[in-house]
DNA sequence: TGCCGATGTTAATCGTCATTAACAACTCTA
DNA sequence: TAGAGTTGTTAATGACGATTAACATCGGCA
């Protein structure tokens, strides 16, 4: 030790300061690798690889593995959370959950290995930062269920919050499906069954 | 060498003979630790563990960590499949439907591991047999698209398949949402939600 | 122009992992 | 009861992987 200023802080994970396009570029590119082969099934080397360096070169950029995937979600998470806050604002129960879906379909079809990583890999993150990750995904959740409280009033919160955790099921299925059907025509296809699927289950608390 | 029969066969990975309990005990434990931490996510001493034995006893009774994975599938697909094609089998589509989502429910409840290691970890089967399991998941994907065909005549093959895609995702949401609605409120649930989704994408067929 | 921070590279380091070797205990049976 | 097959165990073995060290390059800039 040299006498430093304070830590060494060999890669600074911290979002602040101009948009280094290397971040960015390193954290997509991680994001391909570790929805195809899983967090543990990536290495350094290949993340290196992936945007043309060795892997060492990537601890000037993110303090470590576990820091890229951190980085990662954080951001996922803020964004479909941002994004979801603002479409369940609208006062229309109906209109804010085709808001809701179009959001997240969007994002799925635009992110497909984002959503997948996003459902996958927390458990790998680091203590620290899994509790606040988990915190969003739990807050962007909960906005569904507070629109679909509106929307079905009958319908009991736990099964509402098990139909919100299905329908994710069914949205982020987009990234394994690579059928031919174009961009536009999936969205459609998904916004339908999803709010189908929720009909269905406000009507099926009725019946019984 | 000194001069065996033929091959050493270190482990037998072959499914015949009588079942063996430790192999079906190992599998199971398998499972679970590959649905929880991802194949690359457990060792073979973590497996051996789980089963109160050491990493290298495993190699009595597979050839490795890859046939492991390999049994695990097949038997899955397999299952999957062959329970399917007696259920798509009813005359009616709109029973065949029902008996496919009941046999698919059920398997999804009562084997959460299983379904979530099926759907994530075929890419680390290695190639003999990753092929055999691809079909066997596909032919069962198109058992659902028949019976679908004949329920909806209207609806174009690309979307009906991205459609069983879509609520294969609905459905296996399952392991994921650990609420604490009863197995059998979840499988209604499910049930009326896939049902109502895929009534939902044949009605959007006929309004474009 | 000569130092500095930023960004990379290659060569350790150190742990973990899958797999194999060598060796023990148990069962069955000839 | 000796020998063979079955199942386990504890030491190698050999890769690979994450991280760090030591060493270059290069673009400002005082």
């Amino acid at each position: 030790m040299t006498s430093h200023p304070a830590e060494a802080a060999p890669g600074p994970d911290s979002p602040a300061g101009p948009p280094n396009p290397r971040r960015a570029e390193i954290l997509g590119a991680a994001a391909e690798l570790f929805a195809r082969r899983g967090y543990h099934g990536a290495s350094i080397g290949d993340l290196g690889r992936a945007v043309g360096l060795t892997g060492p070169a990537l601890y000037r950029h993110f303090s470590g593995k576990e820091a890229v995937l951190a980085e990662m979600l954080l951001d996922i998470s803020e964004r479909l959370l941002a994004e979801g806050v603002r479409r369940a604002a609208e006062p229309d129960p109906g209109r804010a959950l085709d808001a809701l879906l179009r959001w997240h379909i969007a994002f799925a079809l635009d992110n497909p290995a984002l959503i997948t990583v996003h459902e996958r890999e927390l458990d790998n993150v680091p203590e620290p930062q899994r509790h606040r990750i988990r915190r969003l995904q739990r807050a962007y959740l909960e906005e569904w269920v507070a629109v679909l409280r509106r929307l079905s009033p009958g319908l009991p919160d736990d099964r509402t919050r098990a139909a919100v955790h299905a329908c994710f099921g069914l949205l982020n299925s987009t990234p394994r499906s690579a059928t031919g059907l174009g961009r536009d025509a999936m969205g459609d296809l998904l916004h339908t069954m999803a709010r189908s699927a929720f009909d269905g289950a406000a009507r099926l608390d009725g019946a019984a």
